[in-house]
Order: structure tokens, then C-alpha cells, then sequence
DNA sequence: TGTATATATAAGTATATAGTTATATACTTT
DNA sequence: AAAGTATATAACTATATACTTATATATACA
């Protein structure tokens, strides 16, 4: 008896064509561990905020990532209740901790907190 | 003290890329359990042989098959020996198996043997 | 040697993708 | 209410991608 649950080929070809992109994939390793806002991304990749903010959309018109207004702020996190999660997991597993941009916002006093 | 080997972000990005079409994807999940040959690849997913060849043709340059000519035949396995098998395995396993494109083809006696 | 079969490659094309700039929307603060 | 900050969206552009068709190459076989 089988009980792997398996993903239908064509549901894992859109989710790996979506992480086959280095910021998203990096994102999606960020979001692992850290709540993240659209201003901390700019900042951490180096990008103009609209192109952070439609890399944010794909990952969220998917339902990878869940995102929640505080204040001024939209903090994205990891959606851990998306049917193809453990999927996800198994493949953000083999990547390396990215902790260190999340430090270096710290020490740079741009990481924001809005309790 | 963690001694999980990881894999840098961006070649892990580039190997989910190459994975992120159905086709690519249907090959590897395929190629992991059946060598397979250009003319049953045609067959199974009524490509044109071109169309096929450059699909192959990502997979090796970046190593992730292995070919053999044997007569007419050029046959393409997996390459266990790919420095980064174990991620691209634990992506695989979670594919429902492809055994019956094949059992198909060997139906309707397309299934090349030549030994 | 000539023809058929299998595969690769080159060149062209249509579409997808990831960025850009400009602008709109939403919330905060004064 | 006005100005500032954070984010989203629209429109545009350059490049990448996945095909196509035409042709080249390699092997098999009569």
C-alpha cells in the first residue's frame, strides 16, 4: 500500500517554474523563518520596490505566501497551509539558511518592527 | 553541529528552472525509473523530434542525463552521479510515477529494444 | 553505394518573463 | 486636510523561452 501523496506533474511544473527564479527562491527561504515586508525585500536584493512587489504577487496569487497589513506595512509570510507545502519544504530544506541578510538589516537599523 | 549539504541559491534556482516545464519535468520523473530513447520521448508526449531534442539537450548541458548511442539510438538515463542527485531526487519523489506512458508505448510495440 | 531511420542543430517566430517608469491607493502623522 | 511613507498596479521594453521548419550528421541495411 502507497500513501505518498504525489503532486500532479502539472501543478509541480508551475510551482518549480515560480521558484526556478534566484530572488523568489530566496524569498520563499526567507520567508521560512522570518516575517518580511515588501521595504525589507528592496532592501535586502537590492531591487526597486515594483519589481519586489510582483515577484510578492506571483508567490501569492499561488498562495505560497499569506500577506497581512500592519499599519503602513504589508508582512508576507509562508503559507504552511497550502495543500503542496511539504513539497515546498522538502525543496527549501537543501537551501542555505539566509539569516545573514536578515542580521545585516538589523545592524543597519532597516529591519521593521511595528508592535 | 549540522552537516545537512546545502545548495547555493543560485544554482539551486537554476536547477528548479530547468525543472519548471512539464515536459523537462516528465523526462527526469520518466528517464528516474526507464532509460528512454529521442523516438519514444516523440511518442509519449507527441512533440516534434526537434522540439524533444532541445528539451534533452537542457538536461544534459546541464548534467542532469547521461546519453549512450547504441546503433541508431541515442539513449538517455538519469546521472545518480549529478553533484546535486539527492535534491533532484527528493523533488522526483514526489511525483506520481510515469510507468504508464511506457506501458503504453511497449502496447503498441513503439518501445525501442536493442540489445 | 544508395536509401532509410534516428538524432542534432541552425534559424526564425510567437509568447512569456523580469525588469523599468509613472501613477494610484492606503495608511500615518502633523 | 495636507504631506509623507509603504505598497500595488498599469504600461512599456528587452530578453528568454519554447516552439517551428529546414537541413546536417550518423548509423543501418539492402
Amino acid at each position: 500500500m502507497n500513501t505518498t501523496v504525489t503532486i500532479d506533474l502539472q501543478r509541480a511544473s508551475q510551482l518549480l517554474k515560480l521558484l526556478g527564479d534566484p530572488t523568489r527562491l530566496t524569498m520563499m527561504k526567507l520567508l521560512k523563518s522570518h516575517e518580511c515586508c515588501v521595504c525589507e525585500f528592496v532592501e535586502i536584493f537590492k531591487m526597486s520596490q515594483p519589481a519586489i512587489s510582483q515577484h510578492l504577487r506571483k508567490l501569492r496569487d499561488i498562495e505560497l505566501v499569506k500577506e497581512e497589513r500592519r499599519g503602513q506595512w504589508i508582512f508576507f509570510s509562508i503559507n504552511e497551509n497550502h495543500e503542496n507545502y511539504p513539497f515546498i519544504q522538502s525543496i527549501l530544506e537543501h537551501l542555505p539558511e539566509q539569516n545573514e541578510s536578515i542580521v545585516e538589516l538589523e545592524e543597519q537599523g532597516l529591519r521593521v518592527c511595528c508592535q
